[in-house]
DNA sequence: GATGAATGAGGGTTCATTCAT
DNA sequence: GATGAATGAACCCTCATTCAT
């Protein structure tokens, strides 16, 4: 048949197909063709669906990691008073491995970074959607820490870059290093990063 | 005469031209004529240098970051065992980051991380050129923390990895995050990276 | 039924669209789904209609400008014997303008006159249809006018042209001008237009 | 040889196939590739002289009758008070005729009153540069039938376009009746446009 | 050695048209 | 009969690359 109703599937399609293209390629070596084929359609159809490359873009970052954030949001609200800082910090970079990092969506911010300059506002969007999120997720772990005098006290914008370095940098290793035939293996850095930050960043043991 | 110099000069005005360009909008983005203007030539006289689009920015890579690593490996190849680990430690990042990271070249992992999978080859050269290199003068850092009973055991390659991203992360934030209108400073952030990971990789004190 | 009433009203519905947005923005650029949504139907429905764009083009052209012709013929084919030439030819200009001039059709020849060489078919119809049975008409008026001795003798077919001319040049302005900020004002011209011709095409009179 | 240096001759050779082919065919029927082939380049090196289709446009209209204008005004700008109004008409008409009228430029009227509501910018350039000084020559010839006494009173503006619209519909349907099979002559036409017109202008002769 | 005019392949995008539903 | 999702052929435009001068 020509075409089956598929109407409510094909955005899904596309941005899937679109992901996973500029993910591997970056944005401006990936053609519309190539997205299309590997949606199983047809340049043209893209556009009855987004006005354009830089649309389609967008749609990819927000459909894909906005809801993801929404749940690692939900899932670390509920901690209680009896977890200490140093579980709660590492409950969150675990769970925003599992749920992004170990993911395909961990492609994004090599993308994101790599085509800041060529589009500032889909940057600016990124930031504000999901990167500020997630820093205000982190900086609370921190500030409970300090408030409970497990962390030693520091500037919590600056601290919660510090968290977020490691693992950014995971998440851009595992797509860059492959490509030059190193492999890279999250878990045991990711063990260490957690072992060194909550160490790092504890208060003084009193003599 | 000065053509003379000139045309020994020219391969170099090109390569830095090329890499601000690149730096700034990434390798599709960046048209050879633009190149060529910032270069003070015209179009075709790139092609009597470098073969192509591809082999400038695969010379850029190769030929801006090897003479730094030099400089910094001569540098750090005097420390004597007076030194503490911490101090070597800071001594290396701070160097990494004035050499590099307070450089233009700040904005090369960028490049690299974003086109590794077009130019497998060159992510190739660059990790064993730049990041192998990098990473066995860290490497050594660590060691020497280690033997010493300074730093707690730990398996080096990941912990070489610990201490790269923070920094490696600060250069690409140096250049992406002013575009969507955040300001970055790389100093106190350095500072809280240091502290963090000095007191994070030490050895825990004994009761 | 009121689909019944409506099937047998579509062609006129569509040309009816088709009309607006031909006059407006002229053949290549009316996009069919324009149309469609105008008309109030979707892109498809056009197709049970007419074959294809120019045969939408054609039946508009076709269809607009005969039945107002057949109307003014009716009211003009009356004049008795009575009426001077003069008179005759104001009542013909006029009825013209009121007919078509004042109304969406005078956006018509600006069509044919623009698009007469990528439809020459159309070209040749629309002035077998409209402009011989138009000139005709008028040409029954010199010759009236003439035969009365109140016009000058010249030939007919020339002298029908410099009738029509600044009819139609009114037609066109009315639909150029407002583009470009200028407004025209049918009525004043007219006046002198008719002036001008009654008096330029009198018999010289006897001294 | 792969090319001449031409780089002079080239803006005028697109233009003069840019012309031939819009008055053809109008704007949005041309292609770039034809404009390219007819002028011996290929379609890239119209970018290199005109940014786009448009600025090809506008630089038709410029390039072409702005011109003429100036040899007309230059041309009419010596006639002394021995002159009559009728003749001062006449030499208008015709200079009107012999240096656009009958040339290739008169197909451009054509080309402007289609496309102005698609390039409205054009349209308000086209009026402002040859419309504009071409009325107001006109102008300034019934003004000088009306203060002689030769030429009834009557409002300026509007008497310029009575005399306009004849000739301006003599350059249309040069171009559009050829298309439909029908031959025009302008010369018995713009005859007796002339000899209406200045019958029709003139004062009515005292008794 | 340098120039810069010209090329031509290729990408993004549009839109008339088709046809399964 | 109507829909509207999908197609695919063009078209405009870009730009790395070439090569006569």
């Amino acid at each position: 048949m020509r075409w089956t109703r598929r109407k409510e599937a094909r955005p899904g399609e596309i941005l899937d197909a679109a992901l996973d293209l500029f993910v591997a390629k970056g944005f401006a070596a990936t053609k519309m063709e190539d997205i299309a084929r590997r949606a199983g359609v047809t340049a043209g159809t893209l556009y009855r669906y987004y006005a354009n490359k830089e649309e389609i873009f967008k749609a990819v970052i927000r459909e894909s990691l906005v809801p993801q954030l929404d749940e690692g949001e939900q899932l670390l609200s509920g901690f209680t008073g009896q977890t200490s800082a140093a579980e709660l910090l590492e409950m969150v970079i675990r769970t925003w491995w599992r749920l992004i990092g170990a993911t395909r969506l961990s492609g994004i911010p090599k993308l994101v970074i790599a085509e800041a300059s060529n589009f500032p506002e889909l940057a600016r969007y990124h930031r504000e959607q999901v990167i500020e999120r997630g820093e205000k997720l982190i900086g609370r772990a921190i500030e409970y820490g300090i408030a409970r005098g497990e962390f030693r006290p520091m500037r919590l914008e600056v601290a919660v870059r510090v968290i977020c370095a490691p693992v950014v940098m995971a998440m851009l290793w595992k797509h860059s290093m492959p490509q030059c035939g190193e492999e890279f293996e999250p878990e045991p850095y990711l063990d260490e990063v957690i072992r060194t930050l909550v160490q790092g960043l504890a208060a003084t043991p009193s003599p």
